[in-house]
DNA sequence: GTGAATTTAATGTATATACATTTAAATACC
DNA sequence: GGTATTTAAATGTATATACATTAAATTCAC
């Protein structure tokens, strides 16, 4: 049931392949996080929480401030902070204060956080191929773009 | 300051190209609505309520029900009843109960909807131009990709 | 060294998303 | 025609996003 933007909104045409191009972002990002969404249900974690507890096991160990953590999320304005408070209250991420610096805390995942993080990232990788419609030389010409697209 | 995503979000490598354009995808979005916030802000509307106007004015008059609207909707999971609300509050629609089925609810651009749709709409396009870094052909390009990308 | 400026995290508030439930009206079925 | 089912919109609740503000600790400037 693939269908082209115009018939998936009903909307007759665009003004410019730019004006399609920022509509077609938004609604694949919709298409992409509404099938997500169903995939990390069970396991009581939003997207956003799994990426933070992925952030941290890149570390091997090593803990990351709650700005550190900022950073590398996918979406820079969201709130690392009530985040880590999230996944700590599961007992997934433990938060230590800094001892070199009292106004940052050390964030690191737990062996409970790896245990489910390695259940679910299977599952993720395999979602991740099957939501894609496309051949792999496409998904990287994609990749270039997007990359190439951000100023 | 263009970044590749591996740079953008300092993670050294994705398991494949699959998995690696899932998060451009993500991140992609997020780049994307955060410079249209700052476009939106000053009228006091976010993305979501100016595409529910945008969605309205395509009617030509004609109103449209919320059920429609939420069909036309790029995040099919959004709630076209508390956005119309939204709008309505700030005059820039109306709502009729639909008389041949006392269910559904007629909804349509006010003037002032169109005013402030059309004040807006010339900065949008400007903006969708200059917020894509990348030329026509491959703007073309990016669109088919994104539209078969989605099964 | 003391006060000002900056940095880090947390908190407050409004809006939006995700999804379940409720209410009312219309349609289907017997 | 009356009950059951379906449909449309609204509402409830939890989480997330966006952004401003606060509180505490550190650094800078003099």
């Amino acid at each position: 049931m693939m269908m082209r933007l115009e018939e998936a909104i009903k909307q007759k045409e665009f003004k410019d392949p730019y004006n399609k191009l920022v509509v077609n972002l938004l609604y694949t990002h919709s298409y992409l996080v509404t099938a997500q969404n169903g995939l990390f249900k069970p396991y009581d974690l939003s997207p956003e929480q799994y990426n933070v507890l992925r952030i941290l096991r890149g570390q091997n160990g090593k803990p990351l401030t709650v700005s550190s953590i900022q950073d590398r999320m996918l979406n820079k304005m969201s709130n690392a902070s009530r985040l880590v408070e999230k996944l700590k209250s599961k007992e997934l991420v433990q938060r230590v204060e800094c001892p070199t610096d009292r106004r940052q805390v050390d964030v690191s995942i737990t062996e409970k956080g790896y245990q489910v993080l390695n259940e679910l990232e299977k599952q993720v990788s395999e979602f991740n191929h099957s939501v894609i419609n496309l051949g792999e030389s496409e998904v990287i010409q994609l990749n270039e773009l997007l990359d190439r697209l951000r100023k």
